[in-house]
DNA sequence: GGAATAACCTGGATGC
DNA sequence: TGCATCCAGGTTATTC
């Protein structure tokens, strides 16, 4: 599923392509793939065609192509399924192809960026910029300026400007699960059920400890696994289950191949030998080893 | 305001 | 072989 590593996977393979291109046609193939953009389809397209794309900027799990003039972006967010490829501009229609962008690079020439989404839960839009405070507003650009459905979405762990102060205080607050609280954008952006699980496996912490059972210390621990983690699975790729997630060329990552406890309910623990447990958790499922990750 | 939950959606896997 | 059911999970609206 696509966590902040596959995001960024993505950004920094659109990057070289879309930067300074301009979009000359937009083919709305499914108007699904449009729920961020109430105003429709036609909207959409007048909003996109002979404009020319900035920059490809990231933070957590949304990815958003800033426009010239700098009042507005495209933005991207790839659910569960979504996927950005990069084409020759006359290619065949991707399997669940739902937006096409035909541009124009100065030096790549013609090219197609197919949005294919099998589950529909991701979706383009075209969106306002607001400023950020003060730094970047995310990786990819120096502008402070975010879009405005990506407003109230936390910096994520990897950001120079993340607040590490904030985020212990934060966790030190509440009384839900910390799983709960990793998965809140709101708070720290970019991880997903996948991540989680692992992070909390290397700091040695059960998912359902509540966040104020925590000390700042044991904070700052899962906060340092959290960045170990998505480092490592952004150098490997991403992590690549099936056919959902692949980078700009198709191609999957690797990360698969490192993960620890995600989807190993019943194997044993690479660490103490122990089974792997499985538990439902808010209609998903958590991953964690019942002996080194003990509920506080 | 915090916390919990349902709904959205498709296709692969599984069971009968 | 065909059909029904389960499962995967990020975000958001709704409810308490």
């Amino acid at each position: 599923m696509p966590e902040l590593p596959e995001v960024e996977v993505v950004r920094s393979g659109l990057a070289p392509a879309v930067t300074s291109a301009r979009i000359s046609a937009v083919d709305v193939l499914d108007e699904r793939a449009l729920t961020r953009h109430p105003l429709g389809a036609a909207d959409f397209v007048a909003r996109l065609e002979g404009r020319a794309v900035r920059a490809a900027v990231r933070r957590g799990k949304f990815l958003w192509l800033p426009l010239e003039g700098d009042d507005d972006a495209l933005i991207a967010h790839l659910g569960m399924s979504g996927q950005m490829l990069l084409r020759e501009s006359d290619a065949v229609r991707e399997r669940h192809e739902r937006i096409r962008l035909h541009i124009e690079h100065p030096q790549h020439g013609r090219l197609a960026v197919a949005f294919a989404d099998q589950r529909t839960f991701g979706s383009l839009a075209v969106d306002a910029l607001v400023a950020t405070e003060g730094a970047a507003g995310g990786f990819g650009s120096d502008l402070a300026q975010v879009p405005s459905q990506v407003a109230h979405i936390a910096r994520d762990a990897l950001d120079p400007a993340f607040d590490e102060r904030a985020f212990i205080a934060a966790v030190r607050r509440r009384s839900s699960a910390i799983k709960r609280i990793l998965l809140d954008q709101t708070l720290i952006s970019g991880i997903g059920n996948i991540y989680a699980d692992e992070a909390l496996w290397a700091a040695r912490i059960h998912p359902e400890s509540h966040g104020a059972a925590l000390s700042a210390q044991a904070v700052r621990r899962l906060l340092s696994e959290v960045r170990l983690v998505l480092e490592k699975a952004l150098a490997e790729g991403g992590t690549s289950f099936d056919a959902q997630y692949v980078n700009v060329n198709g191609q999957a990552g690797y990360f698969a191949r490192s993960i620890e406890v995600y989807g190993r309910g019943g194997k044993p623990c690479s660490r103490c030998g122990s089974l792997i447990k499985r538990v439902a958790f808010t209609n998903r499922s958590s991953h964690f080893c019942p002996v080194c990750q003990r509920k506080r």
